[in-house]
DNA sequence: GCCTAAAGCTTCAAGCTTGAAATAAAGAGG
DNA sequence: CCTCTTTATTTCAAGCTTGAAGCTTTAGGC
């Protein structure tokens, strides 16, 4: 909790919040973009279709509690994003043989169908929102991510 | 609505694709522990630091509709957040002389100080949180993310 | 078998978010 | 003055999000 910096530092610690801020602005800007997308052209939200994408690299489906750790949200949290899902056809629960607590969350066909129309949809506007850098610039930014991402536990095999 | 692209640039889309995905992982990682600090050592939140730091920087107060401008959040949406700032006496509303329609949202002295106290440790965790990066790195992804953003509508006052 | 602890999931209150509908006041044109 | 449109704001329903509290089931110790 220590709030002074010496001197020296002050000017790189104005230039990460000015990083912040604009990392902020173009992450907001382009999650903006494809909220408004999937809610206008498919009547669908961001936090269905990363429900959808986690289940699609489980065709067995998956169990709630692995759901919001995959997804980094709370329990509850997709306990009613898959109740809707599941409202619309789109996902199901299916009992865990051995295990009477438990319950597995998968794709149903009409999911997958619907998953895989916004899929392709979706590639297709970060590929257009994106398009002002070059693949070079691109590779940069990326690298230049991933090293600011070393600081925190990067141990997962989902992205 | 096109959705094939040539073959050649299909390699480029998945590297722009890979980008956002960094892009959110990075941004949706320090902007969750911002507001879990937010939440968990100062009792706030995200929207009601926006909504301060907008206030701060127009000390004669600014209308609702051009609060939600800045934020780029819904008019509904600014209602509730001022109405919680002046609940805890951090904001007030003032009516505007000319216009009964229109009330200004103004910083209260305890507003600031509050204010004032938060900045000073957002500055310090934005700090600690990218601390894996030089100072000419920080200077690279800046130059990248804004001409990132040169596409969109770019023409805000406010960052 | 019984008791306790842990695991898996749901429910809940509070807050954030949106777009649409409602309310109210201002302004323009007659 | 009256009406119509525009502007400023609030209210609302629906959904997302969290942490906490609750329920049921499982597993371990006795």
């Amino acid at each position: 909790m220590t709030l002074q910096h010496a001197d020296t530092s002050n000017d790189e610690s104005k230039t990460r919040l000015r990083l912040w801020l604009r990392l902020l602005k173009l992450s907001s800007g382009i999650e903006g973009e494809i909220r408004r997308k999937l809610r206008d052209e498919h009547d669908s939200t961001l936090p269905r279709f990363d429900v959808m994408a986690a289940l699609m690299r489980h065709p067995e489906g998956l169990k709630m509690s692995d759901l919001s750790g995959y997804l980094k949200v709370s329990n509850g949290n997709v306990t009613g994003i898959v109740d809707r899902l599941t409202e619309d056809g789109l996902a199901v629960r299916v009992a865990v043989p051995g295990d009477r607590r438990a319950s597995l969350a998968r794709m149903t066909p009409k999911g997958i169908q619907t998953f895989e129309d916004l899929a392709a949809h979706h590639e297709d506007w970060v590929n257009g929102l994106l398009d002002g850098l070059s693949n070079h610039e691109c590779h940069t930014l990326i690298d230049l991510l991933e090293k600011a991402m070393l600081n925190k536990d990067n141990s997962d095999e989902h992205g």
